[in-house]
RNA sequence: GGCUCGGUGGCAGAGUGGUUAUGCAGAGGACUGCAAAUCCUUGUAUGCCGGUUCGAUUCCGACCCGGGCCUCCA
């Protein structure tokens, strides 16, 4: 199968080529954990999660790392602005590395409920602080550094010809500003590889290094935990769009003067998921968690459909409303699988239209990850009635394979709740109902059934008498 | 200001140089005493103006409008 991508380096869609035959080495960045993860934050997870199991699909060995940043970098490359773990620290009266574990584990619980594979490796920075310290060192080896008494170890651009090739920049054009900074930066896009403490308090983290107490700077993590875990040259780097031109191409102005070029094959960028009022902001405080849509009694697999109608290049409007047709579309399928689970009897799947139809679907989502246009080829399956239950089925296995959709599954857990029975009270108004059907006396059955569906359960008449189903949650 | 991505029916959102997907919602019908589910049918859209073309929603140009990045941010 064709794999293609669209590379925002050659700005170009590009056929995808492994570094090693059948494997696939790629690093997507994670969240920093200080505070809880939006619903816009989860979009590029899912992203990532549908690029993995694309591979797999078509055979590949993926080895997936995603970052943790637990290390409180300060709010920009000046030395200016909070520190974002102690900021949530003090927040909510904890200390920073209690902070960094609670939304660990509530970022991992929400992935885990959005049924996203975990990353083959997730590392914390503060795990990483010798690797990180070693690549400082390599670097200032190199003479791509300076120091900046009383504040850090910065990284000169102006000694990295191709700064700012992946944001469609280059280098004149940024110069063209080139002033000095207050805190004597000497190009405005050079940024901290090393912090200092300050000299008056104690950090709730902080490290020795060879130029002092301090922490990292906030672009290093990436790069040392990268070429740790895949190796000095990998694959694919993907994250949110507006990486592009601050954190990864500082990643690229590190990490290339240690590994040489190219480091990365393919960068890969996700566009956001927008609220009436545009990007979903963390700044605010005013955000969405996928914790929030399952309280609100959403299903998080309807949210992760409704993620899968868009394609990960373009914006896609949240809306509550567009959350309710997402649910309303994914309930649907799923009753029709359920259909196919009841209707399958002893069929043989059919080898060339199951093989018709896996091609035809994962070679859509192979294509740059066109998941909308997947969802489409599962609606005309469902509808093709020259496919039958136990091919379609399969198929459906596949397709939650790929997509992390879980039809099936759901499909099954709906079946064994339409399968309990009922108690007996229920059973003997549903009798009574019968009785009151047989003597026309709608008004009675109409009330039995109401009486019937307030304790839980739902009648429904079928031409081989009523079936008493337990209601949904 | 620089860079960038868009403007498609009520909503979300695809593809395509020539009959404009798909889903949800709406309408009508079948089934049902009524419901639910299911099935069938169905209406409604390509920001504006030019250009290229036999033909443009699709290509090109101008314009209008909107989002985003250029501090931290998926």
């Amino acid at each position: 199968m064709t794999i293609r991508l669209y590379n925002t380096m050659s700005r170009k869609l590009e056929e995808f080529k492994p570094l090693l035959p059948n494997h696939v080495g790629f690093y997507s960045c994670g969240p920093t954990v200080y505070w809880d993860q939006h619903i816009g934050n989860m979009r590029s997870f899912v992203n990532s999660d549908i690029l993995k199991r694309m591979f797999i699909e078509n055979g590949y060995d993926v080895k997936h790392v995603m970052n943790i940043t637990d290390v409180g970098h300060l709010t920009s490359d000046e030395d200016s602005g909070e520190d974002k773990m102690e900021k949530g620290a003090a927040r909510e009266n904890k200390s920073a590395w209690d902070i960094a574990k609670m939304y660990t584990d509530s970022f991992i619980r929400d992935i885990t409920s959005l049924n996203i594979i975990k990353p083959t490796f997730m590392p914390h920075a503060t795990d990483y602080i010798p690797e990180q310290i070693e690549q400082i060192k390599k670097l200032e080896k190199l003479g791509y550094t300076y120091e900046i008494p009383g504040d850090g170890i910065y990284y000169d651009t102006s000694k990295f010809a191709d700064y700012g090739a992946l944001g469609g920049q280059n280098l004149s054009e940024l110069r063209g500003g080139l002033r000095v900074d207050d805190n004597g930066k000497k190009n405005p896009t050079d940024f901290a590889l090393w912090k200092f403490s300050p000299t008056d308090k104690k950090r709730a983290m902080e490290w020795e290094s060879p130029w002092g107490v301090g922490f990292p700077g906030w672009h290093i993590e990436c790069s040392a935990m990268s070429m740790k875990l895949l190796g000095p040259h990998f694959d694919i780097h993907v994250g949110g769009q507006e990486h592009i031109k601050v954190h990864h191409s500082d990643e690229i102005a590190q990490s290339e003067p240690i590994v040489g070029k190219p480091w990365v094959n393919y960068w890969v960028h996700y566009e956001w998921l927008l609220s009436k009022d545009g990007k979903m902001s963390k700044s605010s405080g005013d955000f969405l968690t996928v914790q929030d849509l399952i309280e609100r009694g959403y299903d998080p697999m309807a949210f992760r459909y409704l993620l899968l109608l868009g394609h990960y290049h373009q914006p896609l409007d949240f809306s509550f409303e567009a959350l309710d047709a997402a649910t309303n579309g994914y309930k649907s399928i799923i009753r029709k699988v359920a259909d196919l689970i009841t209707s399958k009897g002893s069929e043989h799947v059919n080898d060339a239209v199951y093989d018709e139809w896996h091609n035809k679907i994962l070679d859509t989502v192979s294509d740059n990850l066109k998941t909308a246009e997947a969802l489409v080829y599962i609606q005309e399956l469902l509808k093709d009635n020259k496919v039958n239950a136990a091919t379609k089925l399969k198929l459906f296995e596949f397709i939650d394979r790929l997509l992390g959709l879980q039809f099936v599954n759901r499909a099954q857990k709906l079946l064994d709740i339409e399968s309990v029975e009922a108690p007996e009270e229920i059973k003997k108004l549903a009798e009574e109902r019968v009785k009151a059907k047989a003597e026309k006396n709608w008004e009675l059955a109409d009330k039995i059934r109401l009486e019937i569906d307030s304790a839980g359960w739902n009648v429904v008449d079928t031409k081989d008498g009523p079936k008493i189903i337990k209601k949904m949650a």
